[in-house]
DNA sequence: AAGGAAATCTGGCAGTGTTAGATTTTTCTG
DNA sequence: CAGAAAAATCTAACACTGCCAGATTTCCTT
């Protein structure tokens, strides 16, 4: 926990300084992620207790046994803790994705991408307030930055995806999915998006992903909000069972190469 | 907005007194409706323009010229008064579903469930905050009564999805649906939810729209909640085609009639 | 007209995010 | 090593919040 030897775990939540040293940071900074991730952790227990919005600045520094006043040279406001929680939330669901497939057993009767899809499930379900920091409720005026350390969570995990359920496939065989035709100005749209990431792909593979995220996530949402209770204990199996459906049904768009 | 000609509007959502006298609503009575009515107006105005989470009672208090504990009276806290809320906003939206179907001009290039789910996300688009009140983030301890307004508003809306997705197939063609095969005891659950409502369906069909339901609303959730920005303006064509996708695979995986 | 209930008020408590200014501690520099 | 600069922390306060207690007015019923 309080380890920093490689290095500040969360270097971009750091607020202040504006500039760090790449060489070797000081003492004084390394102290100063420590504390920042002593803030964070707390931040992140008194939520997983009560609930994002029962963050208080005043009880985090309670606990810290420090005053509020202190917190406020780490982050300058409530809403930057929050930002910090939220960023930290998106990269460990996007972890916990990533090793869902790259540490199960090599088994064909379960497809990768359903894998990635139950790591995104199990995350969402054993931290229910962190997936809701994430995809709950924006912030009154937050702005994602534009390439702050969401955005590449964002990116690393939408890399997962794509490989997982659209690795398999030629770009010619992704062009000619069949698809409602898309308008010439989002074929055009989807093609200028990030050139490494949903960018690569043709137009049609990327709305087929778009697609089969929104499916995957709206799933998982209503379960971590409560909106399936009634399915009851079932919830896993009713998920696998959709997720399974959802690849055979992109794969089937797809034609088979040449 | 001020008339109360027939009845109160939100029955359900009058705290106070507990029994309403079905005969003929007194003065008194009609006049705590209209208050009601106007405190969740307010309140529903307040939250539209700085989010659900920025809703105060004194505030609403000072735009209706009342002193907050005037509020005490028809709401016993905060939280009775955002559950008046969210209960409105879901009857607000199935309404917006209903009507998206009802009074659609006949077009059979354009299935009637794509209607729905359209009508479904316009009103989330149009109604960010109350999207997300109904289902963003759940209130502290907040636990839907049994057979409140929201438990009904639920099966309204899920009536319309049943009827527009599956509502052209015999029970055997449903039964027979092509999907993983369901768990014994899953499938009992299925069977005895409520007879009139998901209880009616075989339980593969069941499980199908369940799957379209989370389709729709996750594509729906990241739209509201931001998470789809880089697609820009085209976010109305990738959900058509998303849910247009989804009636063809569903409808592919029920048998046809023997 | 009288009693009682409903509705509203004033005043207050404990909690919050945030700011201002003073003070101590640590680090860098001459 | 001494002194300056910067970082970290403190005390005190402001304006806001949800909510409670008790007094007071308004309205309906009998």
């Amino acid at each position: 926990m309080l380890d920093f030897s490689d290095g500040p775990p969360y270097g971009d939540l750091m607020p202040l300084p504006s500039e760090t040293v790449a060489a070797r940071p000081s003492l004084r900074e390394r102290r100063r992620a420590v504390a920042v991730q002593e803030i964070v952790g707390t931040a992140e227990r008194h939520i997983a207790e009560n609930g994002p919005h029962a963050l208080s600045l005043r009880a985090v520094a309670r606990s810290l046994g420090m005053t509020v006043q202190a917190l406020y040279h780490y982050f300058p406001s409530r809403d930057d803790l929050v930002t910090a929680l939220i960023a930290k939330a998106y990269g460990d669901l996007t972890d916990a994705v990533r090793s869902a497939v790259d540490d199960a057993p090599d088994d064909p009767s379960v497809p990768r991408m359903v894998l990635a899809a139950e790591g995104y499930r199990e995350w969402a379900v054993a931290n229910p307030e962190r997936f809701q920091l994430v995809y709950g409720a924006p912030l009154r005026h937050y702005r994602a930055p534009a390439d702050g350390p969401t955005t590449r969570a964002v990116r690393r995990m939408s890399a997962v995806f794509q490989r997982e359920l659209l690795g398999g496939f030629t770009q010619a065989q992704l062009e000619a999915a069949d698809i409602p035709a898309l308008s010439p100005s989002f074929r055009d749209h989807l093609r200028h998006l990030s050139p490494d990431g949903l960018g690569a792909l043709p137009p049609p593979a990327t709305a087929l992903l778009l697609n089969a995220w929104g499916h995957m996530h709206g799933l998982v949402a209503l379960e971590v909000f409560g909106h399936t209770t009634f399915v009851g204990p079932h919830r896993a199996e009713l998920f696998r069972m959709a997720m399974r459906n959802m690849v055979e049904d992109v794969h089937a768009r797809i034609p088979p190469a040449v």
